[in-house]
DNA sequence: CGGTTTTGACCAGCGC
DNA sequence: GCGCTGGTCAAAACCG
């Protein structure tokens, strides 16, 4: 399963560092509302203001007066928001599912994956947005500790915090 | 036959 | 302390 090649799979509309994160303040200035405008999460239970990017551009907001210092400190977490029929995206890791939930603030199920390599204990939830069932917000949960042959193809984008690790 | 999905149960954290 | 909610476990079913 590939869903890459489908030709609506747009990589990443929303994205989202949860804790240490790196500081994009330039985000209001190049919003340029091209498809969806800054979509706001304020209804979502974590309560983050939303930054959107176009296909490409993928933008890093962060949350910095938040109480959370509990098991996040050296959890990164990175929230997609794509816009896809498919839930399942394979970006190269190979994901075991191991749950499904009905959050309460969505009508959609959440379920949960764990990456199934050995030693790798890198998490990820997927759920279909509240208000836009059309896309998906899939959710990392920590690091991987190997590769995946789409490593290369994502290089460009570091997803790893060096003050995370 | 081995790995994955399914699904209900179980558990922990949080608010009241 | 209790109930709600989100997250995980684990056994059985499923699939290649």
């Amino acid at each position: 399963m590939t869903p890459y090649s489908s030709s609506e799979f747009i990589l990443s509309d929303y994205l989202m560092l949860d804790d240490n994160c790196v500081d994009h303040h330039q985000e209001s200035d190049q919003s340029q509302s091209t498809e969806s405008s800054s979509v706001t999460f304020n209804d979502a239970s974590h309560g983050f203001d939303g930054a959107i990017s176009s296909n490409n551009n993928m933008l890093v907001k962060c949350k910095n007066g938040n109480k959370r210092n509990k098991t996040e400190l050296e959890r990164p977490r990175v929230t997609f928001r794509t816009r896809s029929e498919l839930e399942i995206m394979d970006d190269g890791y190979k994901w075991r599912k191991y749950g499904k939930k009905a959050v309460k603030n969505s009508p959609n199920l959440r379920n949960y994956y764990k990456c199934s390599s050995e030693g790798c204990s890198v998490k990820k939830r997927v759920e279909r947005d509240r208000d836009d069932s059309s896309y998906v917000i899939t959710t990392y949960d920590g690091v991987h500790n190997h590769e995946s042959p789409f490593t290369s193809h994502y290089s460009q984008i570091s997803f790893v915090q060096p003050d995370a690790a």
